[in-house]
DNA sequence: ATGAAAGCGCTAACAG
DNA sequence: CTGTTAGCGCTTTCAT
């Protein structure tokens, strides 16, 4: 090209150097680039339907020209709305939770939203010492894996005013919004399901977590009122495992040998007591039945075939998802507790 | 109290509106009842080592009172740190890639990092479709799973500066920065351990996505060098789990019913095969060696106890966390590519 | 050791 | 349909 310059040198020059700014491009390059204001960039992005088609494609050209992709920390910022919702799991690894957050990761993708993960590590007082940090990034709601126990923490989420979901759990008293199952119910009809099986001498083995003990509960009542024994219970340290389950039984065994059944309260757990006994001889259910909880992919098609609770994880992911939804939306909510509920899925073991 | 009023009534008044205002609690509400300048207050929160001791501890007086809670996203803005780190896996559910998240999130939080998360779910530019709203958000890294494949992908990460760590894989040409380890090599090693072991025919069962098929590759490879026979490929659609473990183990023997050894993409996928050749009456491993890959939790414990792959998940996220912190704090890397090997663990199975 | 001023990049509110 | 102005809450920079 010959240098036959013609008149806007400087202005060509500023354009180019807008286009492709040294700098992160913002806004206001696009805004350039397109002729039209940094507004107008915002509502095309946002807002397309409220833009003059031409116009919006204009922009939607600069934007790619540029490369543009907004900040959406500025964004969120000014508009008070981050998009980004939080979740607290006691830990990520070991089953349940996992499928519960892959649920919610999918729910508030649909509709724009990010996950925040925290975990809480089983600690006493490790949600509190996330709380800071999630709060601060003024997620539009926050979803806490069991119900939120320490004062300080629900002071601090009130305080906040940010929706807070709590799941896996009931309680009359939630934080906010609620969305689980009884685990006292739960323990409760286990108990009679196994009763009504011929079951009378009954070990429950559990991570050493609330839920678990409310499950307890559940099942000593239901124990009284059916007249058996009170259950041999053997707990271990959450996370459970398979090798957790495996010892679990053993020592179980070893208490009392003339067991019947055994609850366990994770898949993972049922799935160890299984290898045990398969190890010892113990047939199962014939001379041993087990029962699981959470319904875990491999329980259908162990062999035997686990008999477990059934949890819809996926229905408690989308249903706090939308109650966050409907709170960022305005909408009303007639019921801030939703009691999922659970089955006992029979198969082979028990 | 008697209403003895004194002088300054207003000021008071303007003190306790500033103390518990109506919005939310902001840098200038505590520094007014601190009585210093919003200034001092952030750097008393940040960097309580240039601030007055006295001073400090007023603040926090203040904070503590007021219940105030750092905006992070204005704080991120200006200071374009917005302490978050994203990470893109296909699927949290599953097992393998939960692992690596969970201390991911536990590296990160130790240096008050958040995670990010997101899920691609292996469809073929999934991970393109997160990549704007990570972009967005400015985080301090992004880390992979799996090596990034879209060109597209590929320019859009590159233009936007941040830190990419690539994970669970190798390859000479990362985007940025990598920890993983040889698929391939994997493969061919596998191979020539079920040689060495006596094993001629053999079956793989993996997952549909690419780094099976390097393992596959590496695996051929090897059975050519050592002169055995192709193997029999069996392919599941991923993610994968013990039912399509089993199923595929079924499929394999209909082919071939001779087969003596089963190499599997994950150890799920080996559980299934294991219940599948126990309900069958095979005896493993003399009539059947099985090898996983993963080393999950429950390999150790089964029964017979599973020869698999160990990778180790912990020193993978703790060096993509290292490589980021690295970089955000400015430190110069020497080497963008970490190779973390692996090991085969002899088990029972095999 | 502390403060005043400026501005990160965006969108709400109000024009026109 | 589009633009102007202002300011979200914080931290940087420069001053004192």
């Amino acid at each position: 090209m010959t240098k036959t310059a013609v008149e806007p040198v400087e202005p060509l020059r500023e354009l180019l150097k807008e286009a492709r700014p040294r700098g992160p491009v913002t806004l206001h390059n696009v805004a350039r680039l397109a002729n039209v204001s940094a507004v107008t960039v915002s509502r095309a992005l946002n807002e397309p339907g409220r833009v003059n088609k031409k116009t919006v494609q204009r922009v939607l050209e600069a934007v790619a020209q540029t490369g543009y992709v907004p900040n959406l920390l500025a964004g969120g910022l000014r508009s008070a709305r981050s998009k980004l919702v939080a979740a607290i799991v006691p830990s990520i690894s070991g089953g349940v939770f996992a499928e519960t957050i892959q649920h919610l990761t999918g729910a508030l993708a649909r509709k724009g939203y990010q996950l925040l993960l925290g975990q809480s590590g089983f600690v006493e007082g490790g949600e509190d010492a996330l709380l800071d940090a999630i709060i601060g990034r003024r997620p539009h709601g926050i979803v806490l894996t069991g119900i939120m126990h320490s004062a300080e923490g629900r002071r601090r989420l009130i305080a906040s005013g940010i929706p807070i979901v709590e799941t896996w759990d009931l309680t009359p008293t939630p934080v906010d919004m609620l969305v689980g199952f009884s685990h006292e119910r739960l323990g409760d009809e286990v108990c009679r399901f196994l009763v009504r099986k011929g079951y009378r001498r009954i070990a429950l083995i559990s991570g050493d977590d609330m839920r678990a003990r409310r499950r307890h509960e559940g099942f000593c009542r239901a124990a009284i009122s059916e007249n058996i024994a009170m259950p041999e219970v053997e707990l271990v340290a959450s996370p459970t495992n398979h090798q957790k389950g495996r010892l679990a039984l053993a020592r179980v065994l070893s208490r009392c040998p003339d067991i019947e059944a055994v609850f366990c309260g994770a898949d993972a757990l049922a799935m160890g007591v299984l290898t045990e006994a398969q190890v010892r001889g113990i047939s199962v259910p014939s001379q041993l039945a087990v029962v699981g909880h959470g319904d875990l992919n491999f329980a259908a098609t162990l062999h035997p075939s686990l008999t477990t609770v059934h949890i819809d994880y996926e229905r408690m992911a989308n249903e706090a998802a939308q109650f966050i939804f409907d709170r960022a939306e305005g909408r009303a909510i007639k019921n801030r507790v939703l009691d999922i509920g659970f089955s006992i899925v029979e198969r082979e073991s028990a």
